[in-house]
DNA sequence: CACACTACCAAGCAAGCGCTTGGTTTACAA
DNA sequence: TTGTAAACCAAGCGCTTGCTTGGTAGTGTG
């Protein structure tokens, strides 16, 4: 099986099967969405991309800014998924923040978590009722990191302030996506090493 | 004066006069650009911001990528002024440091230099040759970065490796202006200093 | 005064956009 | 076998987009 979390979430009715045609809709237009932009994709390009005619996308989507929330939304959906299985099998908080850092890296760079990035980007494509509606889901997300990060200060490993770490934090991981190629010579094992010095020292 | 470096360089024929129709233009390019994306802003929203016809917009610049791609050239070319002055004034790599981030922090948040998150969100806007254009800039800019962090390794107070750690530290530069309120209780020396416990603990 | 130049306007074109419509195919259950 | 719903096609509508065109007002120069 390819995905524990995703598997179980599919089966819980949170997120659409990657496999049907809804499923690699959304997957076809994180990837387009990622490469070139929301704005500069058209329904044309992604209707292309998944072998229909563009007025055919509008049977699964009542809107083009609809296939960006359904992909804002189950990418934090199966992000905050992972994240706390993560955070189970590991109690160290310092390790939990590397489990957290690392998770982040995997959602932008990896299989469907191109769609992170466009989560992170395309921010101001969705209309105002669209993005509280996406913001209270990274509520949730975020509150995961904040739990982690308040225990290290606590600590005393980490000396910042819990909502600027977690910001530069945030910063510095997405913006990898610009620049972190996966066949290069970094894995993103040492990159998240080299992120969690960031924190810790 | 407003700001000596932006005078000198205009002097030298670098740079756009801002008083000017050409310069007025550019800077609300950039404020537009950067608050609702380069895609999403139109001609025609531009000229009005301006006080003149969309057309006329095409004496001034022969395309609307023309438009971005003055906006970023000048943008680096004015960072590039104001971190050479700010190195000059400050020989200790540890503040050295701290003053290129707060340069890069100015850049996104203050004044014109709005049009520095434009450089950094609008990237994929620009044709390959243009694209190109930009990166040479950008390379002379970043060097700069690096022969700062550079000494700061060679002293002891780095432990990362300096491509890393400068492009960890531009992802979360940058990121601030997606969260960042000039308006807020935060200030941007604060900010600035939060950002070096990040490299320098 | 004539000339040239810059800065602009008014109108609109061609292309591309998101999206709609009416109808056809396919899958499956009753 | 018939009924129903999902998945899709073919065509194109109405609108917006970046940009062009032909002309004009204002300013300075010889």
């Amino acid at each position: 099986m390819a995905d524990a979390v995703i598997n179980e979430l599919v089966n819980l009715g949170k997120i659409t099967d990657p496999q049907s045609a809804k499923g690699r809709l959304m997957y076809e237009a994180a990837h387009l969405f990622k490469s070139k932009g929301y704005e500069r994709t058209t329904v044309r390009e992604l209707a292309k991309a998944v072998g229909i005619q563009s007025g055919s996308l509008f049977h699964h989507f009542k809107s083009k800014e609809d296939i960006l929330l359904g992909v804002m939304e189950e990418t934090i959906i199966v992000n905050i998924g992972r994240m706390n299985k993560a955070l189970i099998q590991q109690p160290d908080p310092k390790h939990q923040l590397l489990s957290l850092i690392r998770c982040e890296l995997d959602s932008v760079h990896l299989d469907t978590g191109e769609a992170m990035s466009v989560l992170v980007s395309e921010w101001r494509s969705l209309n105002e009722a669209n993005q509280k509606f996406i913001l209270k889901l990274r509520d949730d997300y975020e509150s995961l990191w904040f739990s982690v990060i308040r225990q290290g200060i606590k600590d005393g490993a980490i000396q910042h302030d819990e909502f600027i770490l977690r910001r530069l934090l945030a910063g510095a991981i997405s913006w990898s996506s610009t620049w972190y190629r996966p066949d290069g010579d970094l894995s993103l094992d040492e990159l998240a090493k080299q992120t969690l010095m960031l924190a810790i020292h």
